[in-house]
DNA sequence: CGGGGTCTTGATCTCAATCAACCAATGTGG
DNA sequence: CCACATTGGTTGATTGAGATCAAGACCCCG
């Protein structure tokens, strides 16, 4: 395993992990635990034709890295897009018992629907949905989510837009409110509005 | 649940069902088994702000409907795009063993992938990978696949792309030889490379 | 200081969406 | 049996939104 994907030793606590927003979690191909994730967003990325290409989000509760517990590494690169809490996964019992299964099932199966709406649809939309996800994980039945916004590139290959049409979107967002910026006019914090479909 | 989803007695056997090209296999609401497929491709679909909205793939392997025994009902509208056979999933306790378990959350985070790489790129790389996805049941090591095509609603629908421009794409494709009608020129049959990207 | 990364903005062009017919096959009811 | 509606597929003309190409601003870091 490279050191690139060590863990800081202050970082990992009986089995939970917290990293920054842009970490890398793991890479393709290295080996390591399975995790839960408890708290933020992170984008699985898939080795295809062009490099990596995006292939999942994953929010909190689900279940990253199972691969690799199955075939000795992982497929998928994993990276943050905000700061994230996990836990390993898959070494009790617990995590097996039925109702359990099916709880992670399901998530799956609503995060694919979730992923797929992302790339369909005027670009607005498109990122306007991605940001209520990732503010999901923040809010608590309030409806004006402080959310911060991941790098444009991110956005971009998510969305399946170009940077540039990211950036006039966003841009026209912010001026016509939709978007509100917090803390100084560069700053990457944003107030969404989670209604917003 | 209505009549529409029962299924004729001949169509089950121990557990198995058999459904024809275009079939509902449950509807989002109603309520009924998990099923693991056998063979075949199942279209997901949720209910969104503008009626059903693609929301998943399923093949060979996968699992449907699991939220029907957590919730009680299903969240989504399963519709074969082929030929499908189904069994019962999640009534033994053989499905929840961890190789089991870590096998079906591993084929649901590729079919994740797979469905995004659906809406990336040109139409003609939209369309082939779904065609090869669906080749990828029937393919046993050939190249060369037949494939019955799903409806252009449903290439469109997946591929996010309209109808029209399905349409013509599959034209060209056809003419240009990456795509070979079997059994007559109106028919849907076709031969496709499964290599080709 | 210089250089690489990120973001922004402008000008241009392309290709898929849109709108509109039309055809073939199928089904329906009198 | 024919008139009619419906559904799925095809084709053409037009248009506009987003990709692409290009350049500059800003920032952080060695």
């Amino acid at each position: 395993m490279s050191d690139v994907d060590m863990p800081s030793a202050e970082s990992v606590r009986h089995g939970c992990r917290s990293l920054e927003r842009g970490e890398r979690v793991f890479a393709a191909g290295s080996s390591g635990h399975a995790w839960r994730i408890l708290a933020g967003v992170v984008r699985l990325d898939r080795d295809g034709a062009e490099g990596l290409e995006f292939g999942g989000l994953a929010l909190a509760g689900d279940v990253i890295g199972a691969e690799s517990l199955l075939f000795g590494s992982y497929t998928f690169t994993a990276r943050t897009l905000s700061a994230v809490t996990i836990e390993i996964w898959g070494e009790q019992r617990e995590h097996f018992r039925p109702q359990i299964v099916l709880h992670t099932l399901t998530a799956m199966e609503t995060r694919v629907a979730d992923a797929l709406a992302l790339r369909k649809g005027a670009p607005d939309r498109r990122i306007g949905r991605l940001l209520n996800l990732i503010g999901r994980g923040v809010a608590h039945g309030q409806r004006l989510v402080p959310v911060a916004l991941p790098q444009l590139r991110d956005i971009a290959e998510i969305t399946a837009l170009t940077v540039e049409t990211v950036s006039r979107t966003i841009s026209r967002l912010k001026s016509d409110g939709a978007l509100v910026v917090c803390g100084g006019e560069r700053s990457r914090q944003v107030w969404i509005d989670v209604d917003t479909r």
